[in-house]
DNA sequence: ATGTGTGAAAGATTTCACAGCG
DNA sequence: CGCTGTGAAATCTTTCACACAT
């Protein structure tokens, strides 16, 4: 597939996806264009997706359980290794595949299991302590679903994902659609 | 508030906050600097989050609840005012403050409710209908939060939220920090 | 005094355009 | 011939630095 079949798909210009891929090497075949399985493998080596990753999620209730059963994860290369919870209720219930186990094993299982990852999934209002939980155990990468912006010492990485952002995004454009502005 | 302290508490560079907000007027005072609680009404009202938005959400399971209870979307000017499932165990059943209706009034409830946002939190392979669903009745914004990649025709904007691009990036730092390569 | 708003400089990214490889 | 990889140009963004308003 060549460049311009590339750009064509991701609505960007050919030019730039050379460029970008050029960065990490000569992937392309001039006359020719990119192999897609080669260039797909290059990528996720690249990114760190080509062996997979063990994930814990701490909070076991409707967001917890519907992360862990997001199918998105693996096909990125994450696997949910475990997820737990402080209500006695929900310990040892089934989510997917896992049995919910206590906070109090947290940082046992991560160590043993070589966890780098971790999701917060808290009420938000226990979300910080959550991840103070997960700074200590030892995991490199929190990734905190709730609405609570959280913080964490180097040299762990916070990412506060913020699902309404692009929705606000959306909202400017959709205020201006009155005027005769035509934005990509 | 002076743009010196905001680009401290953002981390970015002072300049940067000054010309930003002088792109949408002045708004703030010299030798004083930025009125916040003027400044925060000027941002939602750029936004257009000044006023709350209804949203629609078709699947009520794990993930349809979670995003109902999400306090997020309230603090942003988002209501949940109505959600969908076409599971007839689940029609009926409540969800926070909302009772769960059957797709099948989904256009007469968008219509009647001028509800221009719908969320999509079904199995991702009936992601693409729920979405054409939402299409059909008018509404006018589409978030995503399947797996699936969906689409819909012009003027309908969807937003494919892919919540494990973060993690993908991250990755590729982590697996470089073995170098003695530093990023903020 | 203090800190905005903004020209102008510096820096980064995107696009053009084409030499040269397959 | 067709398409990559890449110098050079164009464009966009960020930062500096300071005139000037309060």
């Amino acid at each position: 597939m060549s460049s311009a079949q590339l750009s064509e798909l991701a609505s960007v210009n050919a030019a730039q996806i050379r460029r970008d891929l050029a960065y990490f090497g000569s992937f392309g075949k001039r006359g020719v264009g990119y192999d897609i399985p080669n260039l797909v493998d290059r990528i996720q080596h690249i990114l760190g997706s080509d062996h997979s990753h063990r994930i814990a999620i701490i909070g076991a209730g409707n967001l917890g359980s519907a992360i862990a059963s997001y199918d998105g994860l693996r096909a990125r290369g994450f696997v949910v290794a475990a997820i737990f919870d402080n209500n006695p209720r929900r310990i040892g219930e089934r989510v997917g595949d896992l049995i919910v186990r206590s906070v109090s094993e947290l940082e046992r299982v991560v160590s043993e299991q070589s966890i780098r990852f971790g999701v917060v999934a808290v009420p938000h209002e226990a979300a910080q302590e959550a991840a103070d939980r997960m700074t200590a155990s030892g995991i490199q990468v929190i990734l905190n679903y709730t609405s609570a912006i959280v913080s964490a010492p180097e040299p762990v990485t916070v990412h506060n994902t913020d699902p309404v952002r692009e929705l606000l995004h959306t909202l400017y454009y959709l205020s201006r659609s009155a005027d005769s502005v035509a934005t990509a």
